[in-house]
DNA sequence: GTGAAAGCGCTAACAC
DNA sequence: GTGTTAGCGCTTTCAC
């Protein structure tokens, strides 16, 4: 409450919900099968027995059990479960945030896949500020036993590396929008050939001098992107320049004061590829206030097609893909490795690189 | 697999990382206590003692211990820890997802303040379209044993209120956009202030017939901004009139086909209120695909601040909130009562009320 | 300061 | 079909 807000404090009388709760938190503590089993006049085996759905359960007596089970309100409690059978239906995520669009996509697809499969997803935030972070991230999901890891941290990062060969009690872990390794399931965009056919796009459109405005080059995918764009001009036989290569931060703002940059050192430039949608909002906005008119003056293409590009004016040319797809694609990678290994069967690690596409609007 | 990507598809050879991750899983099965204590030459009870900082335990003797720790590897088990001390560091978060900005950052500030208090998060995302779903939602928090729950659905239902109503066996619960209940912590912006603060601009600026685009209005949030919308033109004397609520989608695509509909039937409005910014964007692509200039024939303000808002053309006049800063009070206050508890103190609900500011720039 | 015993809530293995 | 026993990995209690 240490906040610089203007705001109003309303605390709340004695009674009421709230408070109603508060008090059985701590007193009638939460019901347990041995109280169940009382109730119902049966063992506690045969209870769990009824809740883990046995066949060798007579039918009244099962039905005894539900009623005595609906009847409580008991819960089963997941924990102490997952304490004896040593497994669960954990899925830990690792992730750098969900602000950005394509993070935000990846995060989203995990989790309905997740759910859809009867897992529940704990979520793990790291920062890279600390060497640390990422031994702490995983040791904090490896306590909570999770059944399986998700990393979906992008960033380039000897000390991860080194954190993840370390996993020595880690559970099976598939990697997101990073560097395929031999021996891990990385699952991927293919973000280079993305980038290439938006460079391809520019020059077929008849731009001559195409610049690029990156993403934060310690991460993988905003490598893939440039080295896409790179592709495309040797193809055509033109010398990617150094002077029209900019580093963004995936923001408009970054992406306004990056255009400026690039035009400032090489004035001749007249077509950019964006490495994403929000960065081309601001390239538009700063082309429009150079009086440079895009798709005229300056061919603009963009990464991620998020929903708004559609809107913007001019509608944003950019390239489509589908990390929503990725993301359920990775927890089922997952689980498939959980399953045979829990069967005690070997699996093959698998990695995956989906296709990007085009979407050719008025930027360019 | 099913899907119709295009997609490469790599299996890989059976050596690396990724398959001795899998053997080691399951042979080499995680180092418990005893093992530490038994290389320690020492009982459990001390490893644990160190474990815990507690003070009665000899310094050589917890060198010694920490030494054989670092050694192993060994890492605590949270579950058995969490079902004997019936205590958790974990927080449930019911969301409606998070691809929208609003979730986005009420979800970064929760893992962020949670992070910062050595919490974990487990997350939930329900899908109203059962009326079970908040029920299950619940009880699959429960399970977890999470020590408090942030329910940030906003959705009104009323099977969410009794599915809460029966809580009986769970944990503090803080609400998030929703509306204050007797007795239930509820943090929220002032979005009915916000709103007023949006319209009253545009009445400020001159502007004549004001229509407002809401958000879905079983959301709570969208319908205060609905009611903040008609105080501004009560407070000034004119009647909100129903042919100018178009009820939105949050999206751009919502926000433009919004607008045509508003003009088809309102042709005299020269003014809209826009409840988030996204779909203002689509109001500013279909106001100049209809010819309607921004400012001058069509005043728009909008509602968020996303971080784009400004390089909108025009830039967007808007109102601005501190979700994030919502999301962290969230936890503050959770925590708050979650410690009053366990040292066995009664603790008074909070609510609050952040209030939002406008943000002038050229769409009005 | 340290260890032994008991048990958190549940299920696996075996008896009957 | 059902109950009994043991124990998952840890902490709490109470000896010494």
């Amino acid at each position: 409450m240490t906040s610089n807000h203007s705001c109003r404090k309303i605390p709340l009388t004695f009674t009421g919900l709230y408070i109603t709760a508060m008090t059985k938190v701590n007193s009638p503590r939460r019901i347990t099968i041995r109280e169940v089993a009382a109730q119902a006049g049966v063992s506690a085996q045969t209870v769990s027995r009824v809740l883990n759905d046995h066949p060798d359960v007579a039918e009244h007596t099962r039905a005894r059990v539900r009623a005595v089970i609906a009847q409580l309100g008991y819960l089963p409690n997941g924990i102490a479960r997952s304490l004896v059978t040593q497994r669960s239906r954990l899925l830990g995520v690792v992730a750098s945030g969900f602000q950005l669009f394509g993070p935000a996509q990846l995060l989203t697809g995990i989790e309905q896949q997740a759910r859809e499969l009867g897992w529940s997803v704990i979520l793990q935030v790291a920062d890279a500020s600390t060497p640390q972070a990422y031994a702490r991230v995983l040791a904090e999901l490896v306590a909570q036993n999770v059944a399986g890891i998700i990393w979906a941290y992008p960033e380039l990062h000897t000390e991860r590396d080194r954190a993840l060969r370390l996993r020595l009690q880690a559970p099976p872990i598939v990697f997101l929008s990073m560097a395929p390794q031999p021996g891990a399931a990385t699952l991927n965009v293919d973000n280079r050939y993305g980038a290439r056919l938006a460079t391809e796009h520019l020059i077929a459109r008849g731009y001559r001098h195409i610049g690029i405005i990156t993403g934060p080059l310690t991460l993988w995918s905003a490598q893939q992107r440039m080295f896409g764009w790179q592709d495309a001009l040797k193809a055509n036989d033109r010398a990617p320049s150094r002077q029209r290569v900019v580093e963004g931060d995936w923001t408009s703002a970054g992406g306004a004061s990056c255009l400026r940059r690039l035009l400032e050192r090489s004035p001749e430039t007249d077509a950019v590829f964006v490495s994403n949608d929000q960065m081309a909002l601001g390239v538009l906005k700063a082309a429009d206030q150079l009086g440079r008119r895009v798709p005229d003056d300056l061919g603009v293409v963009g990464f991620d097609d998020i929903p708004e590009a559609a809107f913007f004016k001019p509608a944003l040319t950019t390239v489509r893909h589908d990390l929503l797809e990725l993301g359920r694609l990775a927890v089922r990678e997952l689980h498939r490795v959980i399953q045979a290994h829990q069967s005690g069967q070997p699996a093959t690690a698998m990695s995956l690189v989906l296709q990007p596409q085009l979407v050719v609007r008025e930027s360019a």
